[in-house]
RNA sequence: CGGGAAGUGGCUCAGCUUGGUAGAGCACUACGCUUGGGACGUAGGGGUCGCAGGUUCAAAUCCUGUCUUCCCGACCA
């Protein structure tokens, strides 16, 4: 193993920024576009997208949801009619004012969220409550007029899923919004290895024309949260101000409840600032678009056959395997596949066949073995060792995460904290908007959610000193 | 949108202070030789110096404007 590191990244430790759009450029995830402040998806980073989509997607499909695309484009009558939702999304929205050189009567918006195409489809489509629920998701991409751009993280167009939901009964679409939170946090947990927590925005944070938002809350390396997917109970907000009403059970009119989630393109923001090291990026083999990659050592027959052999086994186990077989360096190959993420490394040379061998390295760890062929069935092998991968870098985040949460008794205590080692700070609050108001003015200081498993540390709010019921956990925000 | 920095072959940058018509390393192409942690040799291709205007006999260099990117804040997935 050597400690050189790679020569384009800059370290983690010494400027997070740098490293991270580094790790971008390096491991070919994206690249900027002439359109200020939209990315270019390269395949690299593309495929990781593709492999979240399908993953979520299925997982969808399993609880019934079905898939449908609404337009790019709407009438500004159409936004305008849930008036918390316009606010909020005012400032961001790109708006259509001509179509050739024809200047347009009324401008249309450029989807931000698709929350009023939806409801108004929905709205002339229902008529009794045997047509509910209906359970719709679209993946598309949004447009939103960012300031402060970055790749993956925020950038003005971005791609996502976003699910929107109709329901006859509160607790139907109470048991949706929380059904889909879940899917995203056991998403978070079992494929991208990141210990999210889960838990309700205050009334401050949740999403414009929402009546609840819960989120899912990720912490990465450098202790700032990142809020990495979320799930809105609207009630019957949108029923009301787009008339999606039903003829109900007892034959009078009910007005439908409704749900909205979505999780983005953000997510590869969040695995690169999760996993990756200072030799590239680090991806879960559970989502890594592939898993092993074999670097032949010299392209002599009986090498080259051995590799392809490999590769024909792994991959009919659904190991993706694929074979670099360019005419770099042995070195350069080795660092490539480290800057890529790949999880498995399959070294074969002449030496290693000499003695009946082949060498694995891992991804994560970087550590290297030497395996005698003969004594152990390969693909049996590759998977344990993916699993312990997989776990692995689950467990390393999670008491990371563990270790940069704390517990706050003061404001002071508070600030100390952030200015000093950020991450998430557990402290009470009485709810009261003010108190969290004044708690914001500590460089950056979010409400990050109220956990759904809520310790009391303390009686009182950490703001004003009043009774105080929940706790909150804190952070500074991307 | 405020504060800072930067834009020169694909990438990283030198040249700018003191104007004279563009360089290096890496990458790329061909051939050869190689491959166990970012090899080597020979030959070759590629840049209206972000863009626009101005000053000047002459602008990568000076001036003005503008765009983009990055960092730090405010605002947001």
């Amino acid at each position: 193993m050597s400690d050189i590191k790679n020569k384009e990244i800059t370290s983690r430790d010494v400027d997070f920024a740098k490293w991270y759009t580094d790790v971008v450029k390096a491991a070919k995830l994206a690249t900027y576009s002439k359109t200020k402040g939209c990315i270019i998806f390269e395949p690299n980073g593309y495929a990781i997208w593709e492999k979240m989509q399908s993953i979520l997607d299925s997982k969808f499909k399993e609880t019934n949801h079905q898939n449908v695309y609404l337009p790019l484009l709407m009438p500004e009558e159409l936004l305008k009619k849930e008036s918390d939702l316009i606010q909020g999304f005012a400032p961001e929205v790109a708006w259509v004012t001509q179509g050739g050189d024809k200047q347009l009567d009324e401008r249309l918006a450029i989807r931000p969220t698709s929350e009023t195409l939806f409801s108004d489809y929905y709205a002339s489509t229902i008529n009794s409550y045997r047509d509910l629920p209906k359970l719709y998701n679209q993946w598309c991409s949004v447009l939103r007029w960012e300031k402060e751009t970055r790749p993956f993280l925020r950038s003005r167009e971005f791609l996502w899923q976003e699910g929107h939901t109709i329901h006859e009964t509160e607790k139907e679409a109470m048991e949706e919004t929380l059904r889909i939170l879940n899917i995203y946090n056991d998403f978070f947990h079992e494929y991208l290895a990141i210990p999210s927590i889960i838990g309700k925005k205050t009334e401050k944070e949740k999403f414009a024309g929402a009546i609840s938002t819960y989120t899912v809350e990720s912490l990465m390396y450098n202790g700032i949260a990142l809020q990495s997917a979320t799930s809105h109970y609207f009630g019957q907000k949108f029923s009301l101000a787009y008339g999606i009403k039903f003829l109900g059970r007892n034959n009078t009119y009910e007005y439908a409840y409704q749900t909205s989630w979505g999780a983005s393109s953000r997510m590869i923001g969040a695995l690169i600032m999760v996993h990756s090291d200072d030799y590239g990026l680090v991806l879960p083999p559970k989502i890594a678009p592939v898993q092993v990659i074999i670097i032949p050592i010299k392209d002599t027959i009986e090498v080259m056959e051995k590799a392809k052999y490999y590769q024909n086994i792994l991959n009919q186990h659904n190991i993706k395997t694929i074979i670099d077989n360019t005419d770099k360096s042995a070195g350069y190959k080795f660092s490539q596949a480290e800057v890529n993420g790949i999880p498995i490394r399959i070294e074969i040379g002449p030496r290693d066949l000499a003695n009946h061998n082949i060498t694995l390295v891992r991804r994560d760890t970087r550590e290297k073995e030497n395996v005698n062929i003969n004594d152990i069935d390969i693909v049996d092998k590759i998977n344990n060792l993916l699993e312990d991968i997989q776990t692995s870098l689950y467990n390393k985040a999670k008491i990371r995460r563990d270790e940069m949460t704390y517990e706050a008794r003061s404001l002071e205590e508070l600030k100390n904290i952030m200015e000093n080692h950020p991450g998430f700070v557990k402290a009470m609050w009485c709810g009261n908007p003010l108190c969290e108001e004044k708690i914001k003015e500590i460089k950056g200081t979010k409400s990050r959610c109220i956990p759904f498993t809520s310790e009391k540390i303390s009686d009182h709010c950490i703001c004003c000193g009043k009774k105080a019921e929940h706790e909150v956990i804190w952070a500074m925000q991307y």
